[in-house]
DNA sequence: TCGGATGATGTGAGAACTGA
DNA sequence: GTCAGTTCTCACATCATCCG
C-alpha cells in the first residue's frame, strides 16, 4: 500500500461536486442518502456495488481510498476498443464528480481521484496510511452541513456557492499554501501605476508556483507563448489559447477557478502587442481588491491576528519525480528545520544528521520551492526567517543511510572553490551531482535531471550559449548552441564510479546525431533538433558526453561514434567543464574556441 | 471557453531469466 | 543447483496537453 498523492489538484474546480464527495462520508447527508437509494445502481460490477454498500452502511463508514477513487473498468464481457469513453463507473467519487443529468453520469477515475485529492488537500478527509481507509474531519463535517448553493440552469456544470459556503470556505482555502501564493503574486502593484494591482497570466503564476521547473511543474514562458500564438493562423488561435499550457500553468488555472468562485480574484483578458499586433490570453487574473486582500491578510496574519494555520502534508512537497518520497521527506525536514533554525549553515547540519543534505544548491532550491509552495519565508544572506504557521504534520520515519562523503571529492570541490574565481560557488555543486550514486533508475531521478539542467545552465551562463535542457525518451539531455556558429548535443551522466559509455548509450548518441543530420520526423516524431536554430549547419554541430569521470573503453566509443557519423565531439568531466567555464568567463578563452577542443578524445582544460 | 477528458508515459512490483 | 543481480511484463500512477 503506497502513499497516496495529494496536494496538487489538476481537474476539479466545482465546489458543488466536492461537497457531494465529502457528504459520502457523512451518514444520512443528502448525497449519502442518494447513493444508497439510487446512485450505487450506476456501479455495474455487483461485487464492487455490494462492497460499497456494505462499507457505507457499517456502524462506522468504511470506505477505502481506492473505493472512493475507482479505476479503469470496462463493462462485463466487453470486447470492443479499450478507450476511456467505454469505461464504466467503479468508485464513489466517479459518481459524485460526475454529472447526473448527462447520459454518462460518472466521471473518469483520474478526475475522481482529483475530487478525493481535493478533499484531502483542504483537510476535509484524512487517509490512514496503514489501512487505506478514509475518514472525515470535523472541518469536513462542517462543510457538508453548510446551507447549499444552487446549480446554474439546473445543470451540474456550474455551482453557485451559498453565502454561508463562501464564508466557510475562504479560511479553508487560505490554509492551502499554493492558493495563498496565488493571491500573494497578484497583490503586487503595477510598476507604472501604484493604484493598480498586476494582471498576471497563468504562465507567470505557473512559473512562480510550487516546485516550478521540475517534472510535474512544467510551465510555458509567457513571451514565448505569445510569440507562438502570434505565429498561429487566425482560425487556430483558439486551440493555442486553450491547449498550450504546462501542468504548473494548469494548476494555476485550477486554483484560479476556486479563488474566482470565492470572489477573491477575477479573471480578465491579458493583451500583449506582438510585432505590432494585439494578441491575448483569456487566462489572466487580478486580485479582487477588498475580499482578495482581506483573505491574504488573514492568511499571513496581521497585528494581533495570527496567520491562518496552513494545512501541510509531506505528500504535497513534490509530485512526479521518481524518488519523490525521498524528495518529499527531504523537503518536509527542511520545513521542520526552518521552524526552529535561522542560520542556513545550521539547517544544513540539521539535514546532514538525517542523511538528507544534498548540497547547498539543492537546499537553496528546496527553500525557494517552499516559498513558491506558498509559505511565508524570508531570506537574508545566510539566514532564513520562517514567518508562517503550519500544522504539526507527520513525516514517515525512514532509515536514510548516511551519505558517505568522499574525501577526495570534497578536496576537489574545495580546490575549485578557491581556484575558480569567476564561478558561482553554487555551480560547483555540479561536481558532486555528477558523482552521485543514483538509488533508482538514474535516468529518471530528480538528481539526474537536476544534473542535466545544471550542465545546460553552466553552458548558458558562462559560455554564453543558448539552448535548453531536453531529456525524456528519444531526446538527448540537452542542446546548446552559439548562434549559427556551433552547436553541441549533450549527454550527461551521473555515475558514482565513472562512466564507461556503454554500447547502448553510444548507439543512442549515434541516433541523436543521425536525427540532427537527417531531421527525419518519421524516425523521431518529437523533432527535438528544433532546439537548434534552423540556420545552424550540421557540420558545425558536435556531440559531447559530460560526466564526473570516464572509465573503461570510453575512448573506443568516442572513436566509434565519430566513425559511424563523421561528427566530431568528445567527453568532458565536470571539473574540466567548470575550469573551461572559468577561463571563458575571465577572458582567457573565447567561446568560439570550444569547437577546437572536439577531437573525439577526453577534453582537457 | 470551462471543467473536465484523454491517450501517453513512466514506474514499481513481481515474474522470468541469467550467469557466476 | 543456487541465488543475487538483471531484464521483462503489466497494471497502475500521473501526467501534459487536449477538447466538446
Amino acid at each position: 500500500m503506497g502513499a497516496h498523492e495529494f496536494g496538487w489538484i489538476q481537474n476539479p474546480s466545482n465546489f458543488g461536486k466536492l461537497k457531494r464527495t465529502v457528504q459520502i462520508l457523512v451518514r444520512d447527508s443528502p448525497y449519502y442518502t442518494y447513493l444508497l437509494d439510487t446512485g450505487l445502481d450506476y456501479i455495474e460490477d455487483s461485487v464492487q456495488r455490494n462492497a460499497l454498500r456494505n462499507g457505507l452502511t457499517r456502524p462506522e463508514i468504511q470506505i477505502t481510498y481506492n473505493q472512493m477513487k475507482g479505476k479503469a473498468v470496462f463493462p462485463k464481457n466487453y470486447t470492443g476498443v479499450k478507450d476511456r469513453k467505454h469505461q464504466v463507473a467503479f468508485g464513489l467519487a466517479q459518481l459524485s464528480g460526475g454529472d447526473n443529468k448527462k447520459e454518462k453520469a460518472w466521471t473518469d477515475e483520474w478526475t475522481a481521484e482529483g475530487f478525493l485529492n481535493w478533499a484531502l488537500t483542504l483537510h476535509f478527509f484524512e487517509v490512514s496510511e496503514d489501512t487505506d481507509l478514509l475518514s472525515i474531519t470535523e472541518l469536513g463535517k462542517r462543510f457538508a452541513q453548510q446551507p447549499d448553493g444552487t446549480w446554474k440552469n439546473g445543470k451540474e456544470k456550474t455551482y453557485i456557492l451559498s453565502a454561508e459556503e463562501k464564508a466557510f470556505l475562504v479560511p479553508v482555502v487560505m490554509a492551502y499554501p499554493p492558493a495563498v501564493r496565488f493571491l500573494y503574486l497578484l497583490n503586487n502593484v503595477k510598476s507604472d501605476n501604484q493604484d493598480t494591482t498586476v494582471l498576471l497570466s497563468k504562465f507567470k503564476i505557473g512559473h512562480e508556483l510550487g516546485f516550478s521547473g521540475e517534472p510535474g511543474f512544467t510551465s510555458f514562458e509567457e513571451s514565448e507563448w505569445f510569440e507562438y500564438l502570434h505565429d498561429t493562423p487566425q482560425n487556430k488561435k483558439g486551440d493555442v489559447r486553450s491547449d498550450v499550457e504546462g501542468s504548473a500553468d494548469k494548476w494555476a488555472r485550477t486554483i484560479s477557478r476556486w479563488l474566482i468562485a470565492l470572489d477573491l480574484i477575477k479573471s480578465r483578458k491579458l493583451v500583449r502587442v506582438v510585432d505590432g499586433d494585439e494578441e491575448y490570453t483569456p487566462h489572466a487574473y487580478q486580485i479582487n481588491g477588498m475580499r482578495g486582500r482581506r483573505a491574504l491578510k488573514l492568511a499571513k496574519g496581521f497585528s494581533r491576528h495570527h496567520a491562518i494555520e496552513k494545512y501541510v502534508s509531506w505528500h504535497m512537497l513534490a509530485t512526479k519525480v521518481t524518488n519523490k518520497n525521498y524528495v518529499k521527506i527531504r523537503r518536509a525536514y527542511t520545513l521542520k528545520g526552518m521552524q526552529q533554525i535561522t542560520k542556513i549553515s545550521a539547517l544544513s547540519e540539521y539535514l546532514k544528521e538525517r542523511g538528507l543534505f544534498d548540497g547547498m544548491g539543492v537546499l537553496q532550491a528546496d527553500i525557494q520551492g517552499l516559498i513558491r509552495f506558498g509559505l511565508n519565508i524570508d531570506r537574508d544572506g545566510g539566514n532564513i526567517y520562517f514567518r508562517d504557521s503550519v500544522n504539526n504534520f507527520e513525516v514517515p520515519s525512514v532509515n536514510m543511510t548516511p551519505v558517505l562523503k568522499d574525501a577526495a571529492l570534497q578536496k576537489t570541490k574545495n580546490t575549485l572553490l578557491n581556484e575558480l574565481t569567476e564561478i558561482d560557488p553554487a555551480d560547483i555543486e555540479v561536481i558532486e551531482m555528477s558523482w552521485k550514486k543514483a538509488t533508482t533508475r538514474s535516468q529518471n531521478t530528480l538528481e539526474a535531471t537536476l544534473f542535466e539542467v545544471k550542465v545546460v545552465e553552466i553552458f548558458k551562463k558562462y559560455f554564453e550559449l543558448n539552448g535548453e535542457h531536453l531529456g525524456g525518451q528519444n531526446r538527448p539531455d540537452g542542446a546548446v548552441y552559439y548562434n549559427s556558429t556551433y552547436g553541441i548535443i549533450l549527454d550527461t551522466k551521473a555515475y558514482s564510479n565513472g562512466y564507461n559509455i556503454p554500447v547502448d548509450q553510444q548507439r543512442e548518441m549515434v541516433d541523436y546525431i543521425t536525427d540532427v543530420i537527417d531531421k527525419n520526423q518519421n524516425v523521431t516524431p518529437n523533432r527535438w533538433w528544433e532546439a537548434f536554430p534552423a540556420t545552424l549547419l550540421k557540420n558545425n554541430i558536435y556531440y559531447l558526453w559530460v560526466a564526473g569521470g570516464f572509465t573503461g573503453k570510453y575512448l573506443d566509443q568516442l572513436t566509434r561514434t565519430h566513425n559511424q557519423t563523421n561528427m566530431d565531439g568528445g567527453a568532458m568531466t565536470t571539473e574540466v567543464l567548470l575550469r573551461l567555464a572559468n577561463k571563458v568567463s575571465s577572458g582567457n578563452l573565447k567561446t568560439t574556441d570550444i569547437p577546437k577542443l572536439m577531437t573525439n578524445k577526453l577534453i582537457l582544460s
